[in-house]
DNA sequence: GCCGTTTTCGGCCCGACTGTTTTCAGTCG
């Protein structure tokens, strides 16, 4: 059982428990612990295997209840208390929570009254009319079943951010064209730069809500009001994505970014600061807890932190992962940023599946302020993708020195490959002609259903290989929903680490794998991490700042990224690695 | 059910909005 399954276990748990009408607290409890697996960076089962329940409490939000159901479920695949729980809340209740505007409440009452167990039979039931005799229930609660079902056939959850942030910058310039608008900031899962977002949150500053709340709800593109108050209104585009846009002073706003850009976490480790301060913190300030009650308001969030006897906090790392601890202390990452990007290691062109020549895609790197450009087109077996044989890539090779030769010394052009990993594990080039490129990156692109063990063998291969500098997308997941290979990730970062291997953040918000935790874990056991566009246009060398902004909530600096790397260290490091 | 630089027991998730109410329960973030 892997991290992701005990996690679902432990959600689903708390899903039936809270239709159950169990105690909030023990529910939340489920729900943390639920959390913390899917963000592990280890696998769970080897955390057991090497200290037992003691060492699964160790795990933040497993204590000794959840430590004992952990341990069952790892060594015999089943739940006792779960099975039992099912048996008095049936499993596919759990599913109607989905549903928008239906909680647990409801579902029970739909649940004991109509016996509605479905998506299904709930569908059928409001469409019959049903819903609205029941006690606390109206016309209007039942038209809003109906419309959360449909609204939920037309999204599939999270949005990737790359599709997230252009709209959302759309919508936020509508805004801040209203009169009055003071400023217009993006909050939440978007502006910590989370690789997928759920609901858009926007913030506005402005004295004066009415105009704000007027122009927000009748843009164009809304497809539906979801709901309008004085200072917080929600939206539903056509495109299926929901935002919501709350309203503040300017002088109470940096309270309200901070409160709305969450995480939830960082913000309940924020509000024990204030209180061991004698201070409450609320969305809306600093609220002293003596007998004056005295409010602090704060207009920036820096000010709000310095009253917090706190450094301000990048949005990229407030995810409760040991930011706030190490603001205390004054030892918070100084974070990459994309102008300390000047090497592009990973880049398709006409040669294999790009759209653009090595001559254009150079041009392109170069107006992009870039120093290095690797050109590492597919290897043969990626046949779709147009893969180079040997011959091929001798005849590139022609290519790219013309091409040195019109560039002169405005670009260092290197000459790689991105080579296929072969089902079976095996190589797509020979040792040879590896080291007689300049840059070899291995990458797997098929047969991604394969069991752990082979996978990761897989990967391995190619990480053993002296020649091999570079793995990209470790994974091959794409967002939002294929998952990557079942990969033993402890094992690879050994073995890279071991053999001197870099590992790719690629920078596609489809990809953006390795996933920030997994980056964070490589680049703190001293793997070189290369952030890479993997462009297949000249315009998608503007996805790095997706690339970065996952490289900023992986905690990671310039020294930990090779593309970062001054030129001379770069080229030294590939040099030593016998390219 | 978890957690602890004031507590091993008593906190922790509170405010905005909606709809069915008639003073409040349910949902959401």
């Amino acid at each position: 059982m892997n991290n992701k399954e005990l996690a679902d276990t432990f959600t689903l748990i708390g899903n039936l428990l809270e239709i159950k009408g169990e105690v909030i607290y023990k529910i939340l409890a489920y729900r943390k612990a639920a959390e913390t697996l899917v963000v592990y960076p280890r696998s769970v089962a080897d955390t057991y295997k090497e200290g037992g329940q003691k060492g699964l409490k160790e795990i933040p939000g497993v204590g000794p209840a959840i430590a004992e159901k952990i341990e069952e479920l790892l060594t015999t695949g089943k739940l006792e208390f779960l099975e039992k729980l099912k048996a008095e809340v049936p499993e596919s209740l759990a599913s109607l929570l989905q549903v928008p505007d239906l909680g647990p409440k409801k579902v029970k009452l739909f649940y004991d009254q109509l016996g509605i167990q479905t998506i299904e039979q709930l569908k059928a039931a409001a469409e019959g009319g049903q819903l609205a005799g029941l006690p606390g229930m109206g016309k209007k609660s039942e038209e809003k079943i109906l419309a959360g079902l449909e609204s939920m056939a037309r999204r599939s959850g999270r949005t990737p951010l790359g599709d997230a942030l252009p709209f959302a910058e759309e919508q936020m310039a509508l805004l801040r064209k209203v009169s009055g608008v003071k400023r217009v900031e993006a909050a939440g899962s978007l502006r910590r730069r989370r690789d997928t977002v759920g609901d858009l949150d926007i913030l506005v500053a402005a004295e004066d809500s009415e105009p704000v709340m007027e122009a927000f709800t009748s843009q164009p593109l809304v497809a539906r009001v979801l709901g309008r108050g004085p200072t917080k209104a929600s939206v539903e585009y056509n495109n299926g994505m929901r935002a919501q846009v709350w309203v503040h002073p300017p002088a109470k706003f940096g309270t309200a970014l901070q409160y709305a850009t969450g995480s939830k976490d960082h913000n309940v480790r924020l509000r024990e600061i204030a209180l061991a301060r004698g201070f409450s913190l609320s969305e809306h300030a600093l609220t002293r807890t003596d007998d004056s009650g005295e409010e602090l308001h704060y207009a920036t969030e820096e000010a709000l932190y310095e009253a917090l006897g706190l450094p301000w906090v990048a949005p990229e790392l407030r995810e409760d992962r040991g930011e706030v601890q190490a603001a205390q202390q004054n030892a918070l990452p100084k974070l990459l940023t994309v102008k300390e990007i000047h090497a592009e290691l990973h880049s398709h062109t006409t040669w294999s599946d790009g759209k653009q020549t090595v001559l254009e895609m150079a041009e392109a790197a170069i107006v992009r302020g870039r120093k290095i450009l690797a050109i590492t087109d597919h290897s043969y077996s990626l046949g779709i993708a147009n893969g180079l044989t040997v011959e091929r890539l001798k005849q590139q090779r022609a290519d790219i020195e013309a091409a040195r030769q019109q560039l002169g010394d405005r670009i260092t052009l290197l000459h790689g490959t991105e080579m296929e990993i072969r089902a079976d594990g095996t190589l797509d080039f020979d040792d040879d002609t590896l080291a007689w490129l300049d840059f070899v990156i291995a990458s797997l692109h098929v047969s991604m259903r394969q069991p752990r063990e082979q996978a990761t063998q897989r990967l391995l291969n190619a990480i053993q290989n002296p020649h091999v500098d570079l793995i990209a997308h470790p994974t091959n997941r794409l967002l939002p929903d294929r998952a990557g290979a079942d990969l033993d990730m402890d094992a690879v970062f050994a073995a890279a680490l071991e053999n001197g291997t870099a590992l790719e953040i690629n920078s596609n918000p489809s990809r953006l794998d390795l996933e920030d935790i997994y980056a964070r874990r490589a680049a703190e056991m001293g793997i070189p991490i290369a952030i890479n566009t993997d462009a297949h246009h000249e315009s998608h060398m503007d996805f790095l700042e997706y690339g970065v902004a996952n490289a900023r909530r992986a905690w990671l600096t310039k020294d930990h990224v090779l593309n970062a790397w001054p030129e001379k260290k770069f080229l030294a490091w590939l040099h030593a690695r016998g390219t």
